[in-house]
DNA sequence: ATTACTTTTTAGATTTGTCTAAATTATATT
DNA sequence: AATATAATTTAGACAAATCTAAAAAGTAAT
C-alpha cells in the first residue's frame, strides 16, 4: 500500500502533536497542516483504512505502532536532508526546512540509508532535533532552554526553537549560533534577562524572549565526523 | 504558473523526442511515458494553455522556447542528481535513473545550483549524457559508439546507451565500465565483432551488439574535481 | 473518389486530495 | 435539564491526472 506525500505530511504532524498531548484533535491537526478540519477528517478515514492510526469519530485519534514507524521514517528523511543541505550545500539553517519538506517524500529507502552513511550517521539536525536511525531509534531530546540553565556552566548551543529572521538577527549580533559555547553569568530577576558569556568574547545581555528560544546541550551536538 | 511533476515529465519526454524528429506525435509521447494517447491529448491542452508548446489538433506538436527552457531545467536536475547518487552515494549507474526520476521534481532552484557547485560542475552524467549548466547550455554529445572507432586509438568509456542487467553483466565480465580506457585492436568483418584491449588487461572480444551500446570519448569524461 | 485503416480527439468516469456550507455530536453554561 | 457554543463530521463540489470506449480526422489503397 502506497503512502502519498500528503499522507506522509499528516503522519508526521500527528506524530509531533501526540508527543505533547497523548491524543490529537481534528482542529489541532488542521491548524498544524494549514488545511481545513473537513479535509483532516477525510484523510483520517484513509489512514484508518490503511491501519496507520486509531480513530473513532468525534473521539480524537493517535498513531498505532505501524503509523508511528511510518512517521518516524519521514522525520528521519526530513532531518537527514536538512543536515545535508546545511553541511554539504552550505545552506543556512533557516532556509532548509521548506526544501526538506519536499525531499522527505522521495521514496527510496536505499537512498536514505546511503545518505545517512554519507553524512556520517549524524544524530542531530541543524535545528538541534534528533535524527532517528535506520531502526527508528533516536536519543530523547535532552536539550534545555537557556533560561532554565544554572549559572556558570559552559554548554553548547544545540538548537533554536523558533527561527525567524528577526531572531536570527539578534543572535548573529551577539555572536551566538549553532555550536557556540557559552555560559550564563547572571540573571536579572527584574525582566529575566541574562548576561551571557560567549567563549572568547566579551559578555552580552539577552532578553528572556530570546533566551527562551536558545536550546543547549552539555555535550557536543555537532561533532565533525570527517 | 506552477509546473507539476507530471507536466515536467511530459516536457522532458517531448524534448527528447523532438531531438530526433522535429515534430512529436501523440502516440509516440504516450509510448514514451507509458500512458495513453487520450491522456497525452489532455496534457497537451494544459501545456498549450501555459504557452509551453506549439500545438494544433491532429497536427503534432513541439516545445516553444519557453517549453524547451523548462525541459532543459528538468534534465539538468535529473542528471545532476544521477551524478550525485553515483559519485557521492556509491550507487551503480544502472540503479540511479528511477530515483532521479523523483528527485528531478524538487523545485528549489537554489538547491540545484548548490548541488551543481558541490559536485564540481560536472558536464557529463553517469550514462555519458551532457549536463546542462545553469543557463541551459550543454556540450553537444560528441560521443561515438565503439563500433565506429578507428583502430588502436585509446579512448575512455563515457556512456552506455542501453543499460539492461544483461548488458551490464557482459561488460562487467569484460572489465568494461564508465571511465575504462580501451582501444579497438581488430575488427572481424564476418560478424562485426571487435577485439578490444582494456588497459592493463588481456584483450577480449565483444559482439557488435555490445559494441553498439558502448559510447566513448577522446577526453576524460569523469575527471575528478576535488 | 470511396473505402479501409490509423491516429487523434472527445465524452464521460474514476481516483486523490482539497474545499465550503450544513448537519451532527460533544461540551459548557445557565 | 435545557440551551448555547464549540468541535467534528457529512454532503456535495471542484481541480488534476488519469483511464476506456466511441467519434472524428487524417492517410493510404484501390
Ligand atoms: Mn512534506
Ligand atoms: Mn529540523
Ligand atoms: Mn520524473
Ligand atoms: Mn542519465
Amino acid at each position: 500500500m502506497k503512502v502519498s506525500a500528503s499522507k506522509e505530511n499528516h503522519l508526521k504532524a500527528i506524530f509531533h502533536l501526540q508527543q505533547e498531548q497523548g491524543i490529537v484533535t481534528t482542529n489541532a491537526l488542521a491548524a498544524a497542516l494549514k488545511t481545513r478540519p473537513a479535509s483532516v477528517t477525510d484523510m483520517l478515514k484513509k489512514l484508518k483504512d490503511q491501519k496507520l492510526l486509531i480513530y473513532e469519530r468525534y473521539k480524537g485519534f493517535k498513531l498505532n505502532a505501524e503509523g508511528k514507524k511510518a512517521a518516524i521514517q519521514v522525520i528521519r528523511k526530513h532531518r537527514l536532508w536538512e543536515f545535508f543541505l546545511v553541511r554539504k550545500l552550505q545552506f543556512g539553517w533557516e532556509e532548509v526546512h521548506e526544501i526538506a519538506e519536499e525531499l522527505e517524500h522521495i521514496s527510496s529507502r536505499k537512498l536514505v540509508d546511503r545518505l545517512d552513511s554519507f553524512l556520517g550517521f549524524p544524530d542531530t539536525d541543524p535545528h538541534g532535533d534528533p535524527i532517528p536511525d535506520g531502526q527508528g531509534r533516536f536519543h530523547t531530546q535532552r536539550q534545555k532552554c537557556l533560561c532554565e540553565l544554572p549559572l556558570n556552566k559552559e554548554v553548547q548551543v544545540s538548537g533554536i526553537a523558533s527561527q525567524t529572521t528577526e531572531m536570527l538577527e539578534v543572535l548573529q549580533y551577539n555572536h551566538i549560533q549553532l555550536g557556540t559555547r557559552l555560559e550564563v553569568r547572571k540573571k536579572f530577576p527584574f525582566d529575566d534577562s541574562l548576561e551571557v558569556k560567549v567563549r572568547n568574547r566579551p559578555p552580552v545581555t539577552i532578553s528572556a524572549q530570546v533566551a527562551k528560544n536558545v536550546l543547549v546541550k552539555d555535550d557536543e551536538p555537532f561533532a565533525e565526523k570527517r
